[in-house]
DNA sequence: GTCTATATACAGATAGAC
DNA sequence: GTCTATCTGTATATAGAC
């Protein structure tokens, strides 16, 4: 079992990090390879086309959020707790992943709308025999949406308005208190 | 007091439209034209450029945005529920012009969330008054925020999985029960 | 496996006729 | 006020050397 490639993966990290920081329309080949520190020949040595780095982008997403769910099944402060609270974790690799998707699918990328619905659909059947009914299930989806929407307005490195420390807690005990189930 | 001229609106309606159902990437001055039944010329005429197309839209929400919030604040059935219910009529000229300047937002235009950030400061304090603390103001503006970013998601006319109806009655209940001033 | 050079397409914007 | 034709920059992608 090897590793992949180390030059596929910073290839597809630059593109990540220029997705987050400087939004859809500056992740261009040419800025990509840059960053990278790769020609824009060599880039596409790894990557065919455009498509096929974002193809490869939503794979990575979509890889880490499944693996994230099977851990945030086994949190030990509840599941509800732990998705809320992760929805804010902005350095982790599955929050970049999942805020860089999210600019594509933005940009008008379906494929990268329909791999956040999936993995949307999934935190709901996770969370769902945790919470009281199907009204606290939306409400513990759209406070999520909500913390990674603000996370992804945010270009640069600003902290924006979110939540962090004891103002999380809050939140999070908040959301727990008000969908819990009976 | 003169009304705007219409081949104007007929352009900013046409940018809106293409930036909500295609994405940033979709909309060229080559189709927005197209859409608008005009020439590029002609277009051109009317938007020096295509930062000032932006520019109108960005007011265009702006100014519905800030109408809106007078009239959210006189609400009969309070503001926090009328926020959280109006947070998802897909139809209407805000929520169009909303979900149009967030696509700009995403795309890496700041000044597109700059307006954004400043509404949101503006709904915060048109609901503070009405919810217990900061962190209940938190669950009511993240809910809104995340029926956009949901209803941003939707690229095309699909329905998608948002609340509607009775499901939607029981949410906004449940946000206020949830929120409400002691 | 990575590079330079180039082909092709399309974006935004200009010029000037009508 | 709206059009056609055209210019210029830049994006993706190809060809082929090293």
């Amino acid at each position: 079992m090897s590793r992949p490639p180390l030059a596929r993966e910073k290839v597809l990290d630059a593109y990540e990090a220029i997705l987050i920081t400087d939004g859809e329309r500056a992740a261009t080949m040419d800025a990509i390879a840059r960053d990278a520190g790769v020609s824009k020949g060599g880039l596409l040595y790894h990557y065919e086309s455009k498509e096929a780095l974002e193809t490869a982008l939503i794979g990575r997403m979509t890889d880490l959020a499944l693996a994230d769910i099977d851990e945030l099944a086994a949190a030990p402060d509840g599941p509800v707790a732990a998705f809320v609270r992760t929805s804010v974790m902005t350095g982790h690799p599955l929050d970049r992943a999942i805020t860089a998707t999210s600019k594509l699918a933005q940009a008008g990328n379906t494929a990268a709308s329909d791999a956040l619905r999936g993995i949307r659909d999934r935190w709901a059947d996770m969370v769902r025999p945790h919470v009281r009914d199907e009204t606290a299930l939306q409400l513990v989806l759209l406070v999520s949406d909500g913390l990674y929407f603000n996370n992804a307005l945010v270009t640069g490195v600003l902290p924006g308005p979110l939540p962090r420390g004891a103002d999380l807690d809050a939140l999070v005990e908040l959301v727990v208190q008000a969908t819990r189930d009976a």
